[in-house]
DNA sequence: CTGAAAGCGCTTACAG
DNA sequence: CTGAAAGCGCTTACAG
C-alpha cells in the first residue's frame, strides 16, 4: 500500500518537488509560482487524491499536529464529555487527540507523559494528579505548549481552565442553609487538590458567612483509591455516626453517585430523610427520583477554552498566561425540598 | 529541545549507528555484536534517556504502532468504557489510540477514516455507521488489519466483536413474559444496523415462540438524528397511544435513559404502572429508584477481545477471520416486579 | 563482529 | 519563476 508521493506528482507534472512542495503548501504567490504549474499540479493532487505523509513532514518540521489529552478518568461523565469535544475543537484546527486516563495516579500519569513525548504530540491538556510538579515544571521549563484542567498547582504558575470551585461550594451552602438545613455534612476525596480544596473552602465560607456550625465531624474524606463498595460503605458509616444529619454534600460527581447508593443501602429517603446536593451534573441525577440538585460544570466551554488557549500557545508562542475561570450553576431539583422554611436574617 | 539521536550515543560509544540501532532494537546477540560494546550502549543510552523519534522510525517501518478507535459517541457510557480498557490493553502492547466519535453520521466515519489514513495508523477498531460498507470493504482489500464492534455488516465478512444481542433481545421478552406481562413494547433505533435487528429479531422470536401477542403497532422507532427533547416527546406519545401497555423494553442504553425521563413526564410510575427493560447497564439503571432491569454486556471483554483480534492481525497477519460473540447477561432488578404471576406453559 | 550508505517522504535555505 | 540538494532520525541490505 504505498501512497502515492510528492514525487510522482512532480514526474507527472514535469516539475521538481520542490515546486509541488510550494504549490501544495499554499505558497505558491510567495514563491511565484506560475498560475498554469500551480493548477496543473492542485489537479493531479486531486486525481491522484494525494495525502501527504505525516510522518515525513513531521520529520522534518518537528510538527506532529497532535495533542495529548490526559485525564483522570476517560470513562467518568464528565471527562468523557469534555474529552468529545476537544476531539471535535481540536479537529477544526487540523489535531488529532491521543488520550489516556491516570486514575489520579502518579506513576501513571508519568507513564503517560513519556508516552506523549515519545509520540512528539505538539501541546497538552493535562489534568494533573497529586505530586506531578516536577513533570509540569519539565515541561512548562521546555516551554511545550500546554493547558491544565479541572485543577492546576498552586506552586507553578501555568495556563489552566478550570470552573470556579469555591463558588460551586459556596452556593450550595448557602442554597441548603436558606432552605432551612443546618446540619449539613460535606463529603470529599482526601486528596489535597486545588479543585477539591476550593470546593470546601466555598463551603466553609458560606457556612461562616451564615455563623452556621460547621464541625469537624461533618466533614468526611474519601479515598480515590478503593473500590466502589468500600466507598459506599464508608460513606454509610459516617451516615450512620449523625444521627440528626439533615443534608448532605458531595463534592464530585461519583461520589454523589456513591452517596445515593449509601442512602439507599441504609434504607433512607432523599428529599425526605436526608436533602442531597453533588458537585458536577448527570443524566442520573436528573433522572433520579426524586432528581439530585447539582452544581454543574460548563463542559462546552471547558473543552473550547482549553482549545482556544492551546492554540494560542500553539500558534503564537504567546507567554502571557491564560487562566480562565469559568462560573459553575447549582441546578435546583427535588433532593432538597423537603422543608422550606426562611431562616431568620 | 532537540532530543538526543542514534548518532549522539554512537559517537560518544564511538561505534556507527548501526550498530546502536542494532542493539537497542534488541538484535546484539542475531547480529553478534560483543557483550562489551552492547552493554555500553545500553548504559549510554539509559544515561542520556534516549527516545527514539517515533516518527524517524514510523517513516522507515511505515509503522506507527498507533490504532485508530472510530466509536459511535465517546461519550456515550458504553463506548467510553469500552474505549478506557481499549486503551489500557493497547498500551500493554506499546501501541496508542486515536479516537473519534461518528454519532452514527456516515460523513462523519468517512471523515475520520480518512484522517486516520492520513495519519497512518496501523489498525483500526471501528464502530460502523450505516453506509459505511465501501470504506470497510476498501480497508480489507487493501488488508488493514481491522475488526469492527458493536456490530457488522452482514455484507463483508471482517473481524468483529460483538455481544449476543439475539440472545439478549430473546431473554428480555422470556423474562417479562414468564413475570406475567403481556402487553408488551419495544423501543428501538430507526436504523437498520444489525446489532438492532437482532435485538428486535431475539425479542419477536420469543414472543413467538411463547405464543405472545406483538402487533408492529407494539413496535416504535426513534431516529438517532433528533434531540433528547424530540425523542423523549416520541416516545411519551407512544406510550399514550397504547393504554393498556404493561411493560416496556428499549433496545439501547441512550433509549432507556430517554425511556425514563418519558416515563416521569407523563405521571407513572416504573414498576408499578408499567414495567421497563433496557439494553446495556448504566450507573443510571443500577441506583434508579426502582432500580432497572437490563441486559448488560461484558464490557471488560469486549475491550480485550477488540485488541486481542487486532493484535493477531498486526503480528501475524493471520487471515482467518476472527468473529467473537459474547454473551449478555440479563441483571433482573426492581423495575419489572409488580406482579409475579407465573404463565401456564 | 562492525560500518558506510541508501532511503523512508517531506520542507526549505540557497542558488540561479 | 523554478530546481538541486541537504537533512529530519531512524532501519536495514550489503559488504567486509
Amino acid at each position: 500500500m504505498k501512497g502515492i508521493s510528492i514525487k510522482d506528482i512532480a514526474k507527472q507534472a514535469g516539475v521538481s518537488p520542490t515546486t509541488v512542495s510550494f504549490v501544495l503548501n499554499g505558497k505558491a504567490k510567495e514563491k511565484r509560482i506560475s498560475e498554469q504549474v500551480s493548477k496543473k499540479i492542485l489537479k493531479l493532487a486531486a486525481k491522484l487524491k494525494y495525502k501527504p505523509n505525516q510522518l515525513a513532514r513531521g520529520l522534518r518540521t518537528g510538527k506532529t499536529k497532535t495533542i495529548g489529552l490526559i485525564v483522570e478518568d476517560i470513562a467518568n461523565n464528565f471527562f468523557a464529555n469534555v474529552a468529545k469535544i476537544v476531539e471535535e475543537e481540536a479537529d477544526k484546527f487540523g489535531y488529532k487527540v491521543l488520550y489516556g486516563s491516570t486514575e489520579d495516579n502518579l506513576a501513571k500519569a508519568k507513564g503517560l507523559l513519556e508516552v506523549l513525548e515519545y509520540r512528539q504530540v505538539d501541546g497538552y491538556i493535562i489534568t494533573p494528579t497529586p505530586n506531578l510538579d516536577k513533570e509540569i515544571e519539565m515541561l512548562k521549563n521546555a516551554r511545550k505548549p500546554m493547558v491544565l484542567m479541572d485543577r492546576y498547582l498552586p506552586q507553578i504558575p501555568t495556563n489552566y481552565v478550570m470552573v470556579d470551585n469555591f463558588q460551586g461550594g459556596y452556593d450550595v451552602a448557602e442554597y441548603l442553609l436558606k432552605l432551612g438545613y443546618s446540619k449539613i455534612a460535606l463529603v470529599t476525596t482526601t486528596s489535597e487538590q486545588i479543585q477539591m480544596k476550593e470546593r470546601l473552602n466555598g463551603f466553609t465560607a458560606a457556612m461562616k458567612a451564615h455563623q452556621a456550625n460547621f464541625p469537624r465531624k461533618m466533614l468526611k474524606k474519601i479515598p480515590f483509591s478503593g473500590t466502589r463498595e468500600q466507598a459506599v460503605d464508608q460513606i454509610s458509616d459516617f451516615i450512620k455516626t449523625i444521627p440528626d444529619l439533615d443534608a448532605i454534600f458531595f463534592a464530585t460527581n461519583y461520589l454523589g453517585v456513591y452517596g445515593i447508593e449509601s442512602i439507599k443501602q441504609l434504607g433512607m429517603t432523599i428529599g425526605e430523610d436526608i436533602a442531597l446536593v453533588s458537585f458536577d451534573d448527570h443524566d442520573l441525577f436528573r433522572l433520579h427520583t426524586p432528581s439530585i440538585t447539582c452544581v454543574a460544570q460548563p463542559i462546552h466551554d471547558i473543552a473550547r477554552n482549553l482549545i482556544q488557549v492551546l492554540m494560542n500557545e500553539l500558534n503564537d508562542n504567546n507567554h502571557q498566561l491564560n487562566q480562565v475561570v469559568l462560573p459553575a450553576t447549582l441546578i435546583k431539583r427535588e433532593s432538597c425540598s423537603k422543608r422550606v422554611k426562611v431562616v431568620a436574617g
